[in-house]
DNA sequence: CTGTTAGCGCATTCAC
DNA sequence: GTGAATGCGCTAACAG
């Protein structure tokens, strides 16, 4: 149906091999007068490159696959983003898979990509990978045959990756917020079983206590928009009694439940931060348009990305970085006049 | 270097044909006995089917693509998690390319994506189809082969897709902010070349004219948060001579190009409506967590992202569909006090 | 430097 | 119902 190499090799009158080895620099240069031939006929036919052939005579494909929790994510996308520019123009290609925050999906995922026999995979947002999922035994075997892992987040012993210091991170915010003189702290902690909200929230509260403090409240639920909402609602439902209220400092453990957070503030007809600040973790871009300016953990989500993207192309085989966020204190977590 | 199917068939001591047959259903069924045999060696070597070879053999990739412009913009990635939904579990792979709004790049990703021979392509956010780019050349030689195109925007003749009218949309858009009562408009119309920003743009003037009104500035610029935002710090450095001013309502051709204009307008000491009211559209999820609530033209971009999907799976070959947005006016679209 | 040939891993006609 | 053989389009030895 399409045109084949041996189509254009026929055209320009030259042989199948020499064919490829114009189309494709091989160590061999063929005389510049056949190039120019088989690089028209190539041009006249409309030839393209048959990957799948290519990746099966050369045992490499060149495909990457990227896995998500939600590509339409603001964290996620981002990072997508990220890849993507590392990836650059290496012709590398990029598959992506969203598992919604299914575990099954998530290894689907994984098996869909070995069957592509793509170079490597990056994992992000992945779940508690502490666990002895199928998942664990899959990534082996996938490195096994030469495949490369590169988790974002907590990255395994076996695997390289961007760790992100999420505990390190969280105490610092802790510490500028308790600088700043909030003193009562609730924590939205998200999904305990998830590696990420657990370290962040675990972090936080560890900076409370050798401080002296202790969170009023620790509330867990999904780790999403919603989850936050929920949380977020319940809890102002069950204290509703004890007014009047001072201002108290709810920290969730991302950016996402710290929207999600503010909108069931606002609908019980509360003030952020005047009747409680809220502070969330990573700085997704979307934070730019949200009125108040929220305060969080900033993260080089697009640069983490890239990093990653980079690490896939110079087959930096777990070579693990770490990252730790900067604690960046904005209006939603001003202190009410009064406690100044 | 991985386990073919080769040692699958040795493994259960049957032969190729058969191990091929039972692990991917085809017309002869195998007994049962052997069936399981063959599935338990599988299951112990841990074989993953080479996908690249089956594609070569099948002369079918479950391959689709999806281009975009940015997948960190809300309404990419929004549009992105509708296609892969729609793809389900039908075992479709999704490869993802941007284009960062060049031309070149854009067509770079359909070459690859022709390459790895895709059964679709979606191209969504492409720059001035219209023109006699390399890529209408391109796309025809795809569908000559037997390749899917669905264009989501302005589909062209020859491809199916998910044509959004963003005249209709923007002229009753128009329709309903006069009817609320504003009268003095301001077009930040994005870039002219640009199918979609020139639809959106020229639908909305259209109404404007047919009610008598004439917008009182149009201004090009980049369509992006970026080119509203330097947009609408110029006309507001114009315009500065000429005060008390009256109430202006500004069309952005996107949510994006809103939410940039808005961050303009703040940081001239202006508040928003009070001052200039500011029209979107789209309704990318973002809007949600934005103060004031931003009033647009909703279009559903999940679904079209997801009927994309269903189209490609059901190979609706040139089907298409039409999408009229909604208006959806919010607070940054009331009107002044005065003006009432 | 160029052409011939043998696989890459699998699906699929064909015979049995 | 099962196995042997052929070819998908291309690369990479291997000869010439």
């Amino acid at each position: 149906m399409a045109i084949r190499l041996t189509d254009v090799a026929n055209e320009a009158g030259v042989s199948l091999a020499t064919a490829s080895r114009v189309l494709n620099g091989s160590a061999r240069k063929p005389a510049a007068e056949i190039s120019d031939r088989v690089r028209a006929a190539a041009e006249k036919l409309g030839y393209f490159p048959n990957a799948q052939a290519q990746a099966l005579a050369r045992a490499s494909t060149k495909l990457i696959g990227l896995v998500v929790r939600d590509i339409a994510d603001p964290y996620f996308s981002t990072i997508a983003r990220g890849v993507q520019r590392g990836l650059g123009d290496s012709g590398t290609q990029l598959l992506l898979a969203s598992t919604d925050s299914d575990p099954e999906r998530e290894i689907e995922a994984v098996k869909a990509f070995m069957s592509q026999r793509t170079d490597a995979i990056i994992l992000s947002g992945s779940r508690a990978l502490s666990e002895d999922d199928g998942l664990l035994r899959l990534i082996e075997s996938y490195q096994d045959n030469g495949g490369q892992i590169v988790v974002i987040g907590q990255p395994l012993a076996s695997t390289g990756g961007i760790h992100v210091d999420n505990e390190t991170t969280s105490e610092n915010l802790a510490g500028e917020l308790i600088r700043a003189g909030h003193r009562k702290f609730v924590v939205l902690a998200g999904d305990e079983n998830l590696l990420t909200s657990r370290g962040r929230a675990q972090g936080f509260m560890a900076k409370l206590k050798r401080t002296g403090l202790v969170a009023v409240d620790v509330i867990h639920g999904a780790f999403s928009r919603e989850g936050a909402y929920m949380a977020m609602s319940d809890y102002l439902k069950g204290c509703e009694a004890t007014e009047p209220r001072e201002q108290v400092c709810v920290f969730c453990v991302s950016d996402v439940m710290a929207l999600g957070a503010i909108r069931a503030i606002r609908e019980s007809g509360l003030r952020v931060p005047q009747d409680i600040a809220v502070v969330g973790f990573d700085d997704i871009p979307t934070l730019v348009d949200v009125t108040p300016s929220i305060s969080t953990a900033r993260l080089p989500l697009e640069e983490i990305g890239r990093w990653a993207g980079e690490m896939v192309l110079s087959h930096g085989d777990a070579r693990k970085m770490v990252v730790t966020g900067t604690p960046v204190l904005r209006e939603s977590s001003e202190l009410r006049a009064e406690n100044r």
